[in-house]
DNA sequence: CTTAATGCAAAATCTTTGCATGAAC
DNA sequence: GTTCATGCAAAGATTTTGCATTAAG
């Protein structure tokens, strides 16, 4: 298992490291990113431990996580203010966090209306940003 | 690739099997799952096949797919009227449609307040449905 | 006949685990 | 010193491809 069953965890080199990264990169990583971002930084973390980091950070709400088109996932620090959503630019990776409380709103609504307990949602969406799209045609980038 | 560049695709024993079979189990299936129904009743179809005809439904639009809690993916004939949204239990994998015109237009308007092109979203719920939570704790199952 | 679909086995991803070693506290 | 974290290598799970064969139109 991944968590020590309750209480703070150690804090590590790597923990740090993996946490410093994905602050460093703007915008969402995937955990084979950032291994390799830190490897190129001659910072040596196991894969595994990136991996591990990430489910401990998601998990203790310091990150977010969402899924890229192909299910994988990409993981950024959390902004500070709990749950968010975001738009992100399938050309370029830019991701912008969008007010969604009306849609917060909706799901409480479908979740009284239905009788279901603890309702949880993902919401993503996924376009092309102003740049990207007047620079007409960019090769395909990450995410 | 998996399609045929353009028009129509050949019918094919396998392509109705997938097809039926996925109308049959209503809930979402995976290809695996489908598979192992087929295989069940005896109908021989590659796994191979299965991804493929998947692929070639959801291009075209016959049906919905869902991203199940570990990325994995999930398939549903698509009700007939177009583009929807989904409330699963997480412990039975009972499947609702549920009305999201009012996110649609929230999307919409993100869409425009941003300056995003081809926007599109994806938007999953998930709970406990009434049934599951009155005889409460079952054994988790799929989805 | 011509072109597309199938199915197998093999590859490619991404992610998780077993286990011995090393680092925190 | 205990307990937890690391990292490797190996296992899993899911999805995709190469290619020869078979079936559709």
């Amino acid at each position: 298992m991944y968590e020590t069953i309750r209480g703070e965890w150690r804090s590590t080199r790597q923990r740090d490291a993996v946490l410093a990264s994905l602050t460093a990169c703007d915008g969402f990583a995937s955990a084979q990113t950032l291994h390799s971002a830190l490897t190129a930084d001659g910072v040596e973390v196991g894969l595994t431990t990136v991996y591990r980091t990430l489910h401990l950070l998601e998990a203790s709400g310091q990150v977010d996580m969402v899924r890229d088109g192909d299910g994988g996932r990409l993981y950024r620090p959390r902004p500070d203010d709990g749950h968010r959503h975001y738009l992100l630019c399938r050309r370029c990776g830019y991701s912008l966090a969008v007010d969604a409380e009306e849609v917060e709103r909706w799901v409480a609504e479908v979740a009284r209306t239905t009788g279901f307990q603890d309702v949880d949602h993902t919401l993503e969406l996924a376009g092309v940003c102003n740049g990207c799209h007047s620079r007409h045609r960019v090769s395909p980038t990450v995410i």
